[in-house]
DNA sequence: TAATAATTATGCTATATAGCACTTTAAACG
DNA sequence: CGTTTAAAGTGCTATATAGCATAATTATTA
């Protein structure tokens, strides 16, 4: 017999075994029995579970009986939630999407009186310290870091944002890609553009995939061949739209007009143009996507896709705060419209240019 | 005698009055003492105590005593800092300044495994809850916000970037804006500039001042007088460097070059410029202050002050960990070195404006 | 006066006991 | 068989008591 080890500290250690081996699964023996079967005081098993349910391993129904906490669904709330992004991102918080996007999150998440931590793909000591004093997580989802993701989701609730997750059942906000490119190409075409280049974004998640087929299918709905020289794979940097316009003007018969998958290409591709010489939009038309807050700030102002960031904001706030709640989700994956904003880089095809 | 409030709650609330009015300083009296005080029993109150210590009110040191907790050596440490600013800061963390501060503290948080919050002046019951979760704050200090960073040193260790907090003991971290301002006339002077106009920032902080006084320090030294007529009073918005371009041009003989006292609002004034049909940096040269993201990324590019945003997050941290660890600070007040980035938003003055 | 021993103070552990209010189950009654 | 009552189960409150180990203070001794 042990008499510098406390008893209660032995009861405590029992108990944790017991959970740890599945003798106990979710309700525990009553505090009298296990009084009787430990052969301790009723006050001795009061006190070791007392801080059991004080450090979250169990919780107590007054008048039911004691049980084993779930993480996800008993933890103390910290009233933190966290928003992760891949480490890799360009830019990171500073890049203009996304300091939007969480600047929307915090604002959405403080009007409820809960904090937001930003953090990003870090080793594991520092994530599980990280995850403790989170409720819940909201990650922007690439295909890369899904396996991170799942991580998350073992530990507490998530949502993604910008691109599904491939685990369906990880609630989702995005946004509808597609149908905002058709609409690009739409409106480009009321210009009367016939030769519409476009800098993809990068093609290893739905986001990218989706911009790229709404552009071809936009042309497609508008009578006009997708022709491959005419696409130009981009990956989200200026420097890409910079590299975009030097392989277009590269061309025989250069595009009247160029969409870029998001603004910082649409921002390189203008600043290649200038340099270069040409006017926009008298000379190329171009359209961005996004509406980073710059976009309507340069000049010319940027013909570009409004995204509702404040709206992907609260709705995924939302959904998280559900999970957290143990409520059901109504819809389990959203997706959002965005719309065209005509501005200054986007103009009629230039008449040289149709007899061409 | 009231049945429904059990008595260690009451013995709860009689001790926080207690401390409440300073009849507790520091030590409790003995719990056997404080049963025969009140006439409840021992036990009601350990668990009365038990209760306040996990709450951090008090803590116990065995075999001596009971203490009354202070709130800034005591807590048990959160892991997690927050970055506090103004709600009236426009754009507030998507501005591209700020953001780019928040990432970079992000990241210096990051590295010794701490979590960042970001938080506005907000209504007092969120503002404690958050204040829970924090072991100390760095603050974008404004004279305006003076009354609530004292309010925060109240309750945690403070750090404050960009202007000195008027109450020295808290620690800075600044910029030395006036050196800087000096270089960008010298460099002007030496394209031949003799008409320099300066948007300003808001004068309600020795940010605004030192950058004026800077200005004004540099044309001095350049010996060219101060002339009223060639100072705007901006707000750091674009939209005020795009007035103050049309307050410049208004002038019988406009300036060869503007100095803004920063890069959002040599934006604007590039802006109106372009749409007025003029040429940056051909009619008129335009220098920023910041060196945000975007700074290079325009057309042309624009020339501006680079400013330590990374040695500044650094160096605050550093400090403020000092703080929380209780240690000693080497110096309270650092003063980091800007320096003029030229670019192409800045050339040699035109001829016929020199003749003029 | 200094050193040593005894006493006091302090929080801590542990047990025992007797209820209370509420919920659930089983037994009794019509 | 349905309803009502009683019993059992549950966590909660409260008190009393008897130590333990450590530190500080007081008393005693050399």
């Amino acid at each position: 017999m042990d008499t510098t080890i406390p008893k209660y500290l032995l009861v405590e250690d029992h108990i944790r075994q017991q959970i740890k081996q599945r003798k106990i699964i979710d309700k525990l023996p009553g505090e009298r029995q296990l009084a009787a079967e430990l052969g301790y005081s009723y006050m001795t098993i009061r006190k070791a579970i007392e801080n059991l349910v004080d450090e979250g391993l169990l919780y107590k129904v007054p008048t039911k009986g004691t049980y084993v906490a779930d993480r996800k669904t008993q933890k103390t709330k910290t009233g933190t939630i966290g928003y992760f992004l891949d480490s890799r991102i360009a830019g990171g918080l500073s890049s203009p999407y996304y300091s939007q996007i969480f600047d929307a999150l915090q604002k959405a998440t403080a009007r409820e009186g809960y904090s937001l931590i930003y953090f990003t793909d870090t080793n594991e000591s520092d994530l599980q310290r990280t995850l403790k004093k989170l409720d819940g997580v909201i990650s922007t989802c690439f295909p890369r870091v899904e396996g991170f993701i799942q991580e998350l989701k073992a530990v507490v609730p998530v949502v993604v944002i910008d691109n599904s997750a491939a685990d369906k059942t990880i609630p989702s906000v995005i946004l509808d890609n597609f149908s905002a490119q058709v609409e690009s190409v739409d409106y480009l075409c009321s210009l009367g553009h016939e030769r519409i280049g476009f800098i993809t974004g990068l093609e290893d998640s739905d986001v990218g995939k989706n911009r790229y087929e709404g552009y071809k299918s936009g042309l497609q709905k508008n009578g006009i061949a997708v022709e491959p020289e005419l696409v130009f794979r981009g990956n989200y940097t200026f420097g890409s739209g910079v590299s975009g316009v030097d392989y277009f003007l590269s061309l025989e018969q250069r595009p009247s007009a160029i969409m870029c998958a998001n603004d910082s290409m649409a921002l390189g591709a203008i600043s290649k143009l200038h340099q270069l010489g040409l006017e926009v939009p008298e000379d190329i038309s171009i359209i961005g996507f996004d509406d980073i807050n710059v976009a309507s700030q340069i000049t010319p102002p940027l013909t570009t896709i409004f995204v509702p960031i404040n709206e992907i904001a609260a709705c995924a706030f939302n959904m998280l705060q559900c999970l957290i709640d143990g409520k059901p989700l109504e819809n389990r994956h959203i997706a959002l419209a965005a719309h065209l904003v005509p501005r200054g880089t986007s103009a009629e095809v230039a008449a040289e240019l149709v007899t061409a």
